[in-house]
DNA sequence: GAAATATATATCGTATTGCGTAATATATGT
DNA sequence: ACATATATTACGCAATACGATATATATTTC
């Protein structure tokens, strides 16, 4: 049992906005190189925002593959460290990150746009 | 029961994308003249991206009023017009509005950064 | 030698959100 | 009589991010 705030909490909002976001950033990180995904969460990390733990970014990864925007494949690594699930992006996954780069800006657009209206007096 | 594509769709994911979004663009919309449900449906769904339904609005508007961020009374309207409840913004709400415009500001920032850095060659 | 840490992947269950569908109520237009 | 516009509300579903946990190996620390 978990207490239910009765007031807004800033990091359950940044929560909600991490959803779809995440997607993005990662078929964004792999668009270039093929990443693992230990690699991915570390690398996102480094943004406290989009920071991820590994029940986040291993399902996601999964589910981008079975969607058909990435590929795997298995690579071992140096000694005593575990091999490596490699994922890069298909065809599909950039055809798909071409739209979501367009709703992004879409997005940003509308934000700019509600940010500055409602900064002016009437 | 619904179809489960084996495929990406562009619509499901700006579902995603709007989660929390929505409630900082209401919120924005509020900030500067108290705003009655039906009222903010029609403004929002001006831009297609963030259009949203009756049943999308309406529970978002308790919620924030329930937290703290809105309050809210009864108007009437004109003649064959029903009432409206109007929600304007607590000090609470304002207060969270700026925390949600500076985390904003910094899921662009990464955006921004990842967009860049994966478009230039290794 | 035992314990903690780093690397690396995976599963289970939960909370929250946006939304489809539908109900309710009033007045106007056709 | 029927559709449309205005206005609020309730029910239930699908999807995502995440906390907690499990597994396995090698190095570091006590």
């Amino acid at each position: 049992m978990r207490k239910q705030p009765a007031h807004v909490n800033i990091d359950d909002w940044t929560t909600q906005l991490k959803k779809g976001t995440l997607e993005y950033c990662i078929l964004l990180l792999i668009r270039e190189n093929p990443c693992y995904g230990y690699e991915i969460m570390s690398r996102l990390s480094k943004w406290p925002l989009i920071a991820v733990k590994e029940s986040t970014v291993y399902p996601l990864l999964r589910r981008l593959q079975k969607d058909g925007c990435l590929d795997s494949y298995w690579q071992e690594s140096a000694e005593g460290i575990p091999p490596r699930k490699y994922y890069s992006i298909t065809q599909e996954g950039r055809h798909y990150l071409e739209m979501m780069s367009s709703e992004w800006d879409s997005l940003t657009d509308v934000l700019a746009h509600l940010r500055k209206e409602s900064r002016s007096p009437a």
